[in-house]
DNA sequence: GTTTATGCAAATATTTTGCAACGTT
DNA sequence: AACGTTGCAAAATATTTGCATAAAC
């Protein structure tokens, strides 16, 4: 089970089991796709746990990145974000697609980088351990409702 | 010149040109490849023109992004960053590879995302106008420096 | 029993906003 | 003259830290 291999990870650091680590995995877990803030673990959390602080959300989180088992993800909206990492074999290769006309997050999976990344090892001899796409544009609602007289505006 | 066709932007839209706005966007023009916060902004746009206000700052990059003349940027180190936006000729298709050991942030062009890009569009309608690629790695010096016996941890 | 983590509150850091004075049109 | 912009200070947000208590090992 995925908590179990979670633990070993934690004991093997010298890192201690706690409730609230657990807690806060098994939100972000329970939230596919959903880039949860610290302030909306904070307050899922909360449900399961009352007495949690938001403090012990932050210095978590801190934790699960230096494990490599949470991605920080930021989409330039003035909030940090996280997700269940890529070292996930389900969220491998998953990358997002921003609306930039109404900020909706589409994710979305590809494997197209694979020769941009040999390149850059054979040119500039960098080792890519993990990479995220970020692509901005309209998606098809705002597309279609902002008309065909707007278009020009697309770039 | 690139300064009046900035200024004819701002009238277009019936904003006004100001020797603020040109200083922070030539400030961010002169450090090409430097991705600055807007501290760094304030504190190089200082020495030019010392009575500025931050606030003047953060209020200017929100309207040159508004623009599209400069790209905000985060490498999810805390800071947000500006950089000349995609739109001019030379930054268009310019990627970041960050070291996840030192923090060196390395640009790279590339130009390989179009077969992606259409896919989005076949698949989910979504036109994309700008896109970004974040690869984490490590740079040759810090594999170098780390050597071989450390080499597992990097996966 | 020792060490690490938590919760709270206070401290920092970052970004936004209100408003009077000022600059641009 | 009208209106948008600036600078300052205050407010709002976001995140980190110190410390005594509690939990894990």
């Amino acid at each position: 089970m995925e908590q179990e291999r979670f633990k070993e990870v934690l004991r093997e650091r010298g890192l201690k089991v706690t409730n609230q680590r657990l807690l806060v995995l098994e939100t972000i877990a329970g939230h596919p796709g959903e880039h949860l803030t610290a302030e909306e673990i904070y307050e899922l959390a909360k449900e399961q746990y009352p007495e949690i602080g938001l403090a012990t959300i932050y210095r978590t989180v801190q934790v699960l990145v230096e494990l490599n088992v949470i991605d920080k993800v930021s989409f330039d909206d003035g909030f940090v974000r996280y997700e269940l990492g890529s070292a996930k074999a389900d969220s491998h290769h998953h990358h997002h697609a921003i609306c930039q006309e109404c900020g909706r997050v589409l994710a979305f999976e590809g494997d197209l980088l694979e020769t941009l990344e040999q390149a850059l090892y054979d040119t500039m001899g960098f080792v890519v351990t993990d990479h995220e796409v970020k692509l901005t544009g309209y998606c098809k609602d705002c597309i279609k409702r902002k008309g065909q007289e707007n278009m020009e505006e697309f770039n």
